[in-house]
DNA sequence: TTGTAAGCGTTATCAA
DNA sequence: TTGATAACGCTTACAA
């Protein structure tokens, strides 16, 4: 070791001893005024005193060593570039800040190897527990997530009997809503974009559109469907092939990103929306809200979702031997301008002077 | 302490202890072989084996505590539901990752306190150094700044002379770009949708457009600048307010957020755009590509900002001694449909069938 | 190669 | 109230 205890840190920052020392106490009368437990008047005085002249600033590493605590919470998502992230995201963060402690957020972009790493490190203990939204889930990675050190809450679906705290939603039955609202005002050549059918949303949006179609007794002409990635520049690509191949009078997308590109493709394309094609997108974020014309969107309630999911942390960092519990969150339909049935401006809008506008 | 060295951990989970006691070796050699440094071939053989049937994890904070250092980096910006943070995190993420570390995100909601905060918790040792953005900076601030026991860059404007690493840019120059542009193509009644005035960037960009404005030698007329924050909903209601009250035929947006809702209230209001009013969105953020018609923004390099914070921070980590530095990304200006100075759509887009487009 | 023991910076115990 | 000392779980000299 080479030095022997001296009073500062490998780095030449002050630690305890540096101030006990200083103050002329001991490190266990420092340590103690410097938590504000006990200590008389004069010793605090002293410790005070020469911590604010060394500038002493607590090893939280050390401090969570003793402690077996960080006061730090994870949020792994795969893009933090997709607005619905964001929305789970505040919806945590608030009752993760309400209970003292701090969200760190990861993008992980999807890739597993991406997202087990994570857990193999952070859950190491860099953190008092973690919420995780895997897109992607397989059996390594469920594996790695039943056996982390740390609480895990899974928000998402996840293997039927996972024993891992989990909240989830229905987005099989929220494609159903788009679907059913659309052939409510009329709409028959309904197509679908989707995101990759090897993520878990992807393939259950794939197979709630195709339920819904057969509810309705229609015929899905497969050439209304198309696949890319959930995000905007992949949305619009694949309604331009799509459009390039077929002629939907409605379009449902499977997130908000994939229905901002549809729309872009749309208009460009100068087909009229809702007037030629109806779009509905999906998980209701403020992005559906900023286009013109405003979008209809499912949502999957993803602020709710947050909320208990950090709830159901909370409650297992307090008590690990809870049992695993599972709770889900209902669809609900967000209809607005994109989807209106008599093509009109969106109601949520001022008048408009004009109703025609040339882009 | 009551437990005399036991073999397990507080919360009952393994340690080197146990993996060593069940191979019936010294945890000096189970750390070793954990390690992957040394130890005979059955002593390896037997460590493995113990520490697979226990389910060792290690503790990373203890490593940290020995080994003075996390492998984390912290991002600490103010709204990370603004897209321009998004490709900042992109490009930090990705220096981050390639020097082996992880990257970890906390947005701050601009609250001054907020970030102090994080400041003297994360920096307290989580993590090996972090990377700022702060939007309003007061003395305490920087201070805290200034004496973090982490690296820490600063990304935007600072103090003349605060000796931290920080990456700038010339956001006032910026909005010089896109008046200039406009009076090129024409306009004369520029407005200004702006953030908060006491933010530094807000600040800065209401200087760079009074300047501009008088470098072309045009009166300002005061009707013409509205001031909300930094996002849609107040980009959207104070160019309402704005619209209510004068006849602007361009409008600069402090960023692209603002200007998406700048955007939308002139549409919704039955206005063409440009063909009535020219837009110009700040940050260039894949949203100006979203809308249709797409925006011209001026992009402050943001990416590139990020990148370099990212590269300034790992060298600092690597030594500490270097004296503090400074860079600067300049400016530059991405022209769109949304100021296209012959009201044609956009030229990105393919060929639009017909340009009537009622939404 | 192996084990003993010191040390990372902190807090908690316990006797004085 | 105070100080000596033992943890927290790990890595690493150093000696064997």
């Amino acid at each position: 070791m080479g030095r022997k205890r001296l009073q500062e840190s490998a780095d030449g920052r002050p630690t305890v001893h540096t101030v006990a020392a200083r103050a002329g106490v001991s490190i266990a009368s420092a340590s103690r005024v410097l938590n504000g437990v006990g200590g008389s008047p004069e010793t605090i005085r002293k410790v005070r005193a020469a911590a604010a002249e060394v500038g002493y600033v607590p090893n939280a590493i050390a401090r969570s060593l003793q402690s077996q605590r960080t006061g730090l919470i994870a949020l792994a998502v795969e893009d933090i570039g997709n607005p619905v992230y964001v929305e789970m995201m505040r919806a945590i963060e608030s009752v993760v800040a309400a209970s003292g402690r701090q969200l760190l957020v990861h993008a992980t972009g999807g890739q597993i190897a991406n997202e087990t790493a994570l857990l193999r490190r952070l859950a190491h203990r860099y953190v008092d527990g973690m919420i995780v939204s895997p897109i992607r889930v397989t059996d390594d990675h469920l594996a790695a997530l039943v056996d982390s050190p740390v609480p895990v809450v899974v928000v998402g679906q996840l293997g039927a009997d996972a024993p891992v705290d989990n909240v989830r939603t229905d987005s099989r039955a929220g494609v159903g809503l788009a679907v059913d609202h659309l052939v409510a005002a009329g709409r028959r050549r309904i197509g679908f974009v989707n995101g990759p059918l090897d993520t878990v949303p992807g393939a259950a949006r794939d197979a709630g559109f195709r339920v819904a179609l057969a509810g309705h007794r229609i015929d899905l002409d497969e050439r209304l469907v198309e696949v890319g990635d959930f995000r905007y520049a992949a949305g619009r690509a694949a309604t331009e092939r799509l459009l390039a191949r077929a002629r939907p009078d409605a379009l449902v997308c499977a997130n908000d990103l994939i229905a901002v590109g549809a729309l872009h493709a749309l208009l460009a394309a100068g087909h009229r929306v809702p007037g030629d094609v109806a779009v509905v997108g999906m998980d209701d974020t403020e992005l559906a809200r900023m286009m013109f014309p405003q979008l209809s969107s499912v949502s999957l309630g993803s602020a709710e979702r947050g909320h208990r999911a950090a709830e159901l942390l909370l409650q297992r960092i307090a008590d690990p031997s809870l049992p695993p519990r599972r709770e889900q969150v209902p669809p609900s339909l967000a209809v607005r301008a994109s989807s209106a049935a008599d093509d009109m401006t969106d109601p949520n809008l001022p008048a408009p002077r004009t109703p025609e506008v040339t882009a």
